[in-house]
RNA sequence: GUUGCUGUAGCUCAGUAGGAUAGAGCAACAGCCUUCUAAGCUGUGGGUCGGACGUUCGAAUCGUCUCAGCAACACCA
């Protein structure tokens, strides 16, 4: 398709014989596919040649359509425009080929090569619930890690956990009292998370609490045995039960290290500032004043303690020196836009402006409450992660029962319940707010996973009855609307991922598979697909294998699994 | 108050490096299963693209102003 689209573009430039004129730049796609794949028109010609734009469409499409151009089925001239078609013989021939040979190397590239991309995602906060709000930092940023895996890209996944601070002196002191209540064994987030909010409760109450618990964060600081266990065994416990959710979505970090892991890297941080003379002192803390930003950016609290962009700081230059990134991307909520733009620029003066253009932060909306307000702990609590998969894959039990499917119904369940509540976090723009609506989650028709999924199980289903793929294919025997539409949005795929990495948008991804399943449909119902012509036959089998690949691909890349059956 | 994000059909959203009659899904209604899985397909109705002004041959898209919702605004992370 790329190819044509050049073709055309150095046509239209030898025709024109004015090199001023950015070709490129206007040679656009029409709205709906019966006009042509590629269109240029000819408005601000007019200024050029004093003539009015119908003319000159008309002009250049009879000097265009002299040159019969490879790859080029047929130009229209209509009103101002002037429409290209692309063969349809060479456009099915290239696709279908390529997939063919490639199976599913289709969906990767070369793209990165050689370069490294820094993933931090997810990160929970150990002591506080990991529920249905945090849900959306790992589906994203799952999805940017596969995305740029694929693309070539030596890619680095990193749990950068909240396992740090102040809040780890209260559970700490909060243990000591109540141990005996708790089970941390079985349910360590639930008990950690109860104990910090129980403890603080107290603390408010009685302030020697508030006392002890900055006691045990000093001796945890300063490498108390005692007390270093304890934090060891919670966050081990954690990470633990982290774990058992992110095996259910198929996720794997290459990295835990988390804020505690750069305790001892941030005095370096605090040097380098000040070497550079940016440290200034205001109210008693130490601070770096910005240039884009009005509110300059904390290094050091007034009792000299580390802040959060203190560790953000030693993590940019860690990640930097260890994994020698191209871009390390921050996928958390958009409310810390501000602060990202500070680290950012802070950065600049430890790892250099060149390295801290490659800091990017990827924000995403707030998921909100049925009311409408953010989603508050106390509600969240009755929604954790693990509740609504498990309610998803109820409801994907349920269905495959009440059809009668003859399937492997745990496995399926899994695979229909859990892709639907991943494809419908990726379904919108990431920045959107997000109702929280389980209901909404648990829909299998229309634009959904199960919809997808679907598709691709009817794929399966032909090529199985049909015994399997051809070795020799026609491709230009496809030429009803619906395969070569079908063909067409296949040749897309290698832009449309470009486009989702250069956006750090997975919905692009979403949206385009969901448009792939919509036209195999059309495909599926206009046209059968085993027919006694053999030669038909064949090349038809061959668009719904190449179908099958980008489908389960595209799925794949945003962490949904495709059922063979369902 | 300042800055940022959002505002498109009853609902959820695409479309925003300006371009041809503004597109899907859901919901409503009407059709399509003796033929590759109906979690599907086809059709109907539904819009002052929050508002105003401006730039342009052309604006949902760019600019200015304005309204509404939300978020952030240093010693939480």
């Amino acid at each position: 398709m790329d190819e044509i689209k050049k073709i055309i573009i150095d046509s239209i430039k030898k025709v024109l014989e004015n090199d001023e004129i950015q070709v490129e730049e206007y040679i656009e796609k029409p709205k709906d596919s019966s006009m042509g794949d590629f269109a240029f028109p000819c408005f601000k010609l007019a200024s050029v040649y004093k003539r009015s734009p119908m003319e000159i469409a008309k002009e250049l499409y009879e000097k265009l359509t002299a040159l019969n151009l490879e790859g080029v089925g047929k130009i229209e001239a209509v009103g101002a425009y002037i429409n290209f078609f692309a063969d349809s013989n060479v456009i099915a021939s290239q696709v279908i080929s390529k997939v063919l040979s490639k199976g599913e190397e289709y969906l990767k590239s070369d793209l990165g090569k050689g370069k490294t991309v820094c993933i931090d995602y997810s990160s929970p906060n150990i002591a506080k619930p990991f529920h249905i709000g945090h849900l959306r930092t790992t589906i994203i940023g799952a999805a940017l890690y596969n995305l740029y895996k694929a693309l070539g890209y030596r890619t680095v996944g990193i749990n950068h956990l909240g396992d740090y601070g102040t809040q780890f002196g209260y559970v700490i002191e909060g243990y000591k009292r109540w141990k005996d209540e708790y089970d941390l064994d079985t349910e360590p987030i639930k008990s950690l998370v109860s104990i910090y909010v129980r403890i603080s409760a107290l603390a408010k109450e009685d302030e020697s609490v508030i006392e002890l618990a900055r006691e045990n964060f000093a001796k945890l600081e300063q490498g108390d045995k005692e007390t270093v266990e304890l934090w060891s065994k919670f966050r081990e416990l954690s990470i633990k039960e982290y774990k058992r959710i992110y095996e259910k979505l198929d996720i794997e970090f290459d990295s835990y290290n988390g804020e505690a892991f750069y305790n001892d890297k941030m005095d370096e941080i605090v040097d380098i500032l000040e070497q550079k003379q940016v440290l200034t002192e205001s109210e008693g803390a130490k601070v770096v004043n910005l240039k884009k930003e009005k509110v300059p950016c904390m290094i050091l609290k007034s009792n000299g303690s580390t802040t959060y962009a203190t560790r953000d700081l030693a993590a940019v230059l860690f990640r930097k020196r260890e994994y020698d990134f191209e871009k390390c991307i921050y996928v958390t909520g958009g409310e810390q836009m501000l602060h990202f733009k500070q680290v950012f620029e802070v950065a600049e003066h430890i790892v250099g402006k060149d390295v801290a253009q490659g800091l990017v932060h990827v924000p995403f909306g707030m998921v909100l409450g049925s009311d409408g307000k953010k989603f508050s702990t106390r509600k969240g609590a009755s929604a954790t992660i693990e509740g609504v998969l498990d309610e998803a894959i109820e409801k994907s039990r349920e269905t495959l029962i009440q059809k009668g499917k003859d399937v492997e119904i745990e496995e399926t369940a899994k695979k229909i319940g859990i892709g639907a509540v991943i494809f419908n976090d990726l379904k919108n723009s990431r920045i959107k707010d997000e109702v929280f609506d389980l209901d909404d989650m648990l829909k299998f028709e229309g634009e959904t996973g199960p919809y997808v999924q679907y598709t691709f199980v009817r794929t399966n289903s032909i090529l199985e009855k049909a015994g399997g793929l051809p070795s020799q294919v026609n491709a230009s025997l496809l030429k009803e609307k619906e395969e070569l539409e079908l063909i067409k949005k296949i040749a897309d795929l290698e832009n449309v991922m470009k486009q989702a990495a250069e956006e750090y948008e997975p919905s692009v991804l979403t949206r385009y598979v969901i448009e792939v399943a919509t036209l195999f449909s059309k495909f599926y119902n206009e046209c059968q697909v085993i027919v006694e012509d053999e030669e038909l036959k064949n090349a038809r089998l061959a668009l719904v294998y190449s179908t099958g690949v980008v489908i389960k691909g595209v799925l794949g890349i945003l962490g949904i699994k495709c059922p063979d059956k369902m």
